[in-house]
This record gives structure tokens, sequence and C-alpha cells, in this order.
DNA sequence: TTTTTTATAATAGTATTACTACTTTAAGGG
DNA sequence: CCCTTAAAGTAGTAATACTATTATAAAAAA
């Protein structure tokens, strides 16, 4: 089964929707495998509009500056994470289950199931493991909060937050431990690959021990 | 009791020792308190060059570029941290009250116990809270790790492993518990204060309920 | 005391990046 | 076929990142 999904950005994040033209589509799609390669830092909008064929200006009539771009992809991310949890937890019953399905979306090993030709979900998730976290470690944080532009991330974690009082009604801390599960999901992926000596699952070249990790994290933590 | 404390620093971090000069004194306290003011990204030698009273030029012959600076301060916290670690445990034979130790020192509620006149440490936690992922999160983690760069970091995580195991001998994930425990320390009085949606702690305006959740997540873990 | 050496910092640049005002092109409606 | 308007390109400027060269001042040597 395909699904063709499209996913309504907040107009905040662009100032011409890039959905609506195939340059627009281009900027995203070639922008994701630029960063991918050559880092957050390293990317500006000259060295993409080269590879697209494009201008700068071009550029600069879809997104403000380079930093809104990174926003843009990394919260159509979550928007997309939250849609699969939907998707994979609707009609199932079994609390712990769900929480499964959680941890396995995050450390990418759920199956995909919406097809969206322009943008490579597998990179995209290397980015957020990597640049993700400056989307909001800046000093427009409080600003970019009230246009709501981390509202998807709040909404996944919030649902995350739901199934684990399901789980365990009354746990006191639900969404402190959502944007921990999220957030270390994310980093020790990233210590494994870059720096083992902060995790104990050198050597391995697949994100199985973390699942076992994380598992083991919430479970601990909601069973106490 | 005070102590005057000389931390030495990885040279390949700076390009001349700023600890010899005044002028580098300077450079490292100004841009302290620059970068937690305007933030990383706002933050340019130029600027800083006007506030001391000197030229770009002249910070250049300190600092490599302004990465480089940053990890010079955010490493340069990770040793200071690990110092109060050892003086807070030392002659201390329970291994929980050494946890509780390792918490109240990430959450800032210990006492610092060691002085030094150029340093805020305050403002420099404060710091590493916004704008420590920044130094490893770069293209270049790999070839920095191999300088040692990040070796303090990882000194730290050890050692507070190593409590972790003695704790609880034979717990399979000591090194990944202390790296989690560093960054949701951070990540979570981050999110207190700008995204509180992620977290259980809105409105609360001190780290108390902070600390209770690390206690609760490390000892749910080990326990278990 | 004068000269020389050396360390240190300032001057004056260049290349790149980030961003913008203006112009051209192309498509669709009358 | 002309006119309107949306879209993208041209051609800039200001700021940033970085460097080669020069100046200054203190210490060492003559």
């Amino acid at each position: 089964m395909e699904l063709q999904l499209h996913i309504k950005m907040n107009p905040k994040l662009y100032v011409r929707d890039p959905e609506t033209s195939e340059l627009g589509k281009s900027i995203v799609r070639i922008a994701i495998d630029m960063i991918n390669e050559i880092g957050f830092e390293e990317f500006t909008f000259k060295k993409l509009a080269i590879k697209i064929g494009t201008t700068e200006a071009s550029i600069y009539r879809y997104f403000e500056n380079k930093h809104r771009l990174l926003t843009y992809v990394i919260t159509w991310f979550w928007t997309w994470m939250e849609y699969q949890l939907l998707f994979h937890t609707n009609n199932v019953t079994d609390s712990k289950s769900k929480i499964n399905t959680v941890i396995n979306l995050l450390t990418f090993k759920e199956r995909d199931q919406f097809i969206l030709e322009h943008i490579n979900k597998e990179v995209l998730h290397k980015i957020v493991i990597s640049e993700g976290n400056k989307s909001y470690l800046t000093k427009n944080v409080t600003e970019d909060n009230k246009s709501m532009i981390f509202q998807p991330y709040k909404d996944l974690c919030h649902r995350i937050a739901v199934i684990f009082l399901e789980y365990k009604p009354g746990y006191p801390y639900p969404h402190s431990l959502a944007s921990t599960l999220i957030e270390t999901a994310h980093h020790q992926i990233y210590f494994k690959d870059h720096l083992p000596r902060l995790t104990d699952f050198g050597g391995v070249n697949n994100n199985e021990p973390i699942v076992t990790y994380l598992d083991h994290m919430v479970f601990s933590l909601l069973d106490r």
C-alpha cells in the first residue's frame, strides 16, 4: 500500500510555499541532500543555487534564510513522524506495544507507509539527528515558539506522553519522558556513530542495542 | 576555602594559549558574556574585538575561529565539572550519595569550590546548556575527536559510569546512561525555560523538579 | 646607553556569505 | 496581439571570516 501524503506546513516557515512549484520542491530536495553531505554550517544558498541550476535570489523567494529552511525540513519531519505514529498505533489497544512502536519509529526500524517522491526520508532522518537541535537552540526560540513553529514537535511529544499515561495512569513526568526519549534516541545514535565512548554500543553497526536501551529506559521508569 | 585552579587545555583548541596574557583572558571572559547575550550565531570576532577594545586579527592570534573558541569554553567547562565531581565525591563511600552529587552538579545546585577570576561559571553553564551541543554537532567531529578535543567530556562521562557500576555492578549501560543524564539535564533545563510544553515543569522557576526527575530516572534504571 | 631581537598587536586588505533592489521573462486573460 | 501579473534572473551592497604585512613595545645583547 502506498499513501500519497501532503503535509501542510506553518506559513511562517516559508516566504513562498515550496510545494507549489517545481523549483520549490527542488530547493527542499537538494537542500536535504546537501545539508547531509556538507553539514549545515558549510551549507549556503549560493552552493545550493549552483547545484540546482538557479540563483541565490530565487531561493530567497522561498525561504528567508538557511536557518528557516533547516527548521522547515526538521518540522516537516516531526509532522511526518506524528502521522507515522498515528498510522501504526491506530486500532492497537495494547499500550505496551504502542510504546514499542514509538521507539521503533524514532530509531527508524519501522517501515515507512507514506510516499513522497521529492523528500528522501532516510537522509532527512540523518539531518534530524545531526542538525535537528539547531532549529530551536537559538536566541529566537521564544519568538519562533510564539509563531507555533515548534507545534509539530510538541504535538508528537504530547501524543507520546498520552501513550505513557495510558500505560501508567498518573505517571508524573509523561512529557519530560517523551522529550527525553526523542532526544536520547537521536543522541545515542549520533554518539554511537561519532563518539562511541559516550555509549556502550561501540563497534555495533546497527541500532538494535539502542532500541533495547530505550526500551529498558522507558519501561524502567514507567514500571517503577 | 578557596582553591586556585588552573586547567590545562588541549593545545589543539587554541592557536596561542589565552591563559598566558591579559588580552587572552579578556577574550575568553568577554566572549562568554557575549555568546550568552546574543547567541553563538550572532557572535562574531568583530563584535568581540570592539567590546574588548582590540582588533579581529588579534583575536585570530588566539583562536582559529569562533567555533574553536566555543569548543574551548565548553571543554573548559567539562574539565572543571570533572574536578568538581572529584572534589565532592572524594572520601564519600556511599555510591548513592555520589549519584546525587552528580545530579546536583549537573543542575548547578552544588556550590562551586574553585575560584577563577576571569571565568563566570554561572554564565558559562547557560552557554553549555544553549550552545554546548554545537561543539560536537559538526562535520569535523571525527577529526576533532581524533585530536582528543572531547576527552574531558568523555572522561566525565566515564567517571559517572564508574559510579553507576559501583552502585549496581554489572549494569549493562553505564556510559549511555551517563551521557543520557548529562544531555537530559541540559535539555530539560532548556525546555523548561523556552519550550515548557516539552516538559512537566511549566511555571516552575527553579531546577528543583528537574533534580527530582533526574533522580527518578537514574535510580529507576539502576534499581530495576 | 644604544642596538638588536623578539613578542605582540594593529593596519589594511581579500574572498565569501547573506541579503536586496531592480530588471527580465513567461504565462494567461481579455 | 497586447496587457497584467507571477516568477525568476541580474547585479549589486554590507557584513563576515580570514590573512599578509607593518608597527610597537619590551627584553636582551652589545
